[in-house]
DNA sequence: TTGTATGCGTTATCAT
DNA sequence: ATGATAACGCATACAA
């Protein structure tokens, strides 16, 4: 049983391919119509084969895959998923698919994969370029598909003046990371370790150089052994969050590179037999859908994932439909939510 | 700048289109060989004009798009994501991408999404096919796929006689729940509250139906006030779970459909002032990457999606691999994790 | 060893 | 109102 074909559907009807195609593509209103009669007996064609236009010959007819790709690092974080589900949500409404790729870091197909998705599989990128920074195959592509107009939304922290050439969604934890730190200061903590699980270097610097920043503009030292940097997985922050307790001086304070790591860091603690936010506060990032819910309630700031997803697709459906469009640039500020996983220095 | 084709690279390298397309396709080995010149000449072309080879054009021309489709119902479950990475991971190793798409429920769409994944922008499809059973719709494109031939691999509970005619990775809850809800007689548990939070209907059922059967097996009564249905979020199971606190005879065991609507239980019954599992235990199904860190650790049955996700794949690389092959099962059983959050029943 | 010709399934332009 | 035909970019059988 062979896949039906619009040749099919025309002998079946018995008119030409052409009419086939009005038909379809619904001409009906201005220049080609086509009589009741006629329409009828073709849909009735198309139904009885079930045929179904082949979106590759489409695809390379008109120059369009309705596809959009996107490339994410890590597809076991929450806030990825989010961000993914922004961009399905808002891509599913202008009609267009989604291709999906998560980029394993030990995988060194990083370049791979990216070109590969430039093989005009895809109409648009949408991407969390994280392995672009320590990738110079990736980097040289980048620039190819950026002189070839080929249309990609960055969604990432403020790089400055780097990236200025595509469209990105710039949204990151530089600010509010300043606000956290004033918040423990605050409150009398002036030991704070943090958990800096990430697989991928440069994803976490925002939070890293403010935290180091602020200690130091608060005139307290910067301690190399409250900086703990482990994988990306619960496993990896919660023994990291070990080292941290096992500390001759140990920190009131816990900063969790992401909610994720945060639940692994809760559960050291509560082994150690100490209490948050009593003994030691904690604070993490992403406010992934479950924090609120845990026990304590997690304190976290917020970059709604949701939202950049969103927005990315509305850059790049722009950008598709106007590419002389300079670029453009979305910012999106990050919330603080104060909830119950922090409280006073102890004594 | 437009983008390059063959025809460029050719100009470029002063040979015909057939020696490019030989040069990539690398036949230098058997039957047409290329002189070693002539050969880099080409590839220097290639790389001047950084020549991709156009995936619509090749997919058109070979039947083959070296794409998977995916269909997961709700993109928020962890245990999709475990499915959803599985299918990536070995997809990837055949060189094959991955086109998403969730199903919010909310739409009526799903049919049209089923459909146009089967436009032959994919090579075959692996599937969570819950919807399907909720759409007259959906059952005949499917019937129409299948009669086809078309790769289709489901994952999903034992259907009996339905369904026979794909490939499928069978794994559910039937057999595991009956264990569970033996665990918990045998802690002398009789009143058993059920959290079924979900929004496809027939998606629980396998739960659903053997928390009945083991109930009426033990003699025990079915009360349909315990019996809460919900949505697929925490926040509806944190609210399911106050009314079953509220319950003038409240359970003392609760079965959370999912461990993320266990998170939303366990949340509820903190507030409620009770512990868990000294006044109430609780169980969730999936084990979630972080089900073991929560506090108190969650017992839980998993159906390990990883491997779901990879079995599918694997069957359906076979059934590319041979289209004759008789329809395909395997079956994955479910494990019961005790942890933390089950204990004997209050006095 | 390389070039020519054909077809994959569409859509769009032009005749009829 | 409908039918023939060209093009999209590629791979390949065949000719040279």
């Amino acid at each position: 049983m062979k896949r039906p074909s619009q040749v099919d559907v025309a002998k079946l009807a018995g008119v030409s391919r052409a009419t086939v195609s009005y038909v379809i593509n619904d001409q009906t209103n201005g220049s080609i119509p086509i009589s009741e009669e006629t329409r009828q007996r073709v849909l009735d064609a198309i139904a009885e084969l079930g045929y179904v236009p082949d979106a590759s010959a489409q695809a390379l007819r008109l120059g369009s895959t309705k596809t959009i790709g996107l490339i994410i690092p890590d597809i076991h974080n929450p806030h990825f998923w989010q961000v993914a589900d922004g961009v399905e949500q808002e891509a599913d409404i202008a009609g267009y698919h989604i291709l999906l790729s998560s980029i394993p870091p030990e995988k060194k197909f990083a370049e791979d994969v990216f070109k590969n998705l430039s093989n005009r599989r895809i109409d648009g990128l949408v991407m969390i370029p994280s392995f672009i920074y320590q990738s110079d195959e990736a980097q040289k592509t980048l620039a190819q598909l950026v002189k070839r107009r080929f249309p990609i939304v960055g969604m990432m922290g403020d790089q400055g003046d780097k990236y200025q050439k595509i469209d990105r969604v710039i949204s990151d934890y530089r600010d509010i990371t300043a606000e956290v730190m004033q918040h423990l200061f605050s409150l009398g903590h002036k030991r704070i370790g943090i958990i800096y699980g990430i697989d991928v270097p440069n994803l976490g610097t925002d939070r890293l150089f403010v935290y180091k920043e602020s200690l130091q503009a608060a005139g307290l030292p910067i301690d190399q052994s409250l900086i703990i940097e482990c994988g990306p997985t619960i496993e990896d922050s919660y023994h990291a969050t070990k080292k941290l307790l096992d500390l001759s001086s140990r920190p009131t304070a816990v900063l969790a590179i992401n909610d994720l790591l945060a639940v692994g860091a809760l559960r050291a603690i509560k082994d150690f037999g100490l209490d948050v936010p009593r003994d030691i506060s904690l604070f993490g990032y992403d406010d992934m859908p479950m924090s609120k819910f845990l026990v304590p309630r997690l304190s976290t700031a917020s970059k709604d994932g949701e939202k950049i997803g969103r927005e990315a697709i509305g850059l790049l459906l722009a950008r598709l439909n106007d590419p002389e469009l300079p670029p453009q640039e979305v910012r999106l500020p990050a919330r603080l939510i104060l909830r119950e996983s922090t409280g006073p220095a102890p004594e």
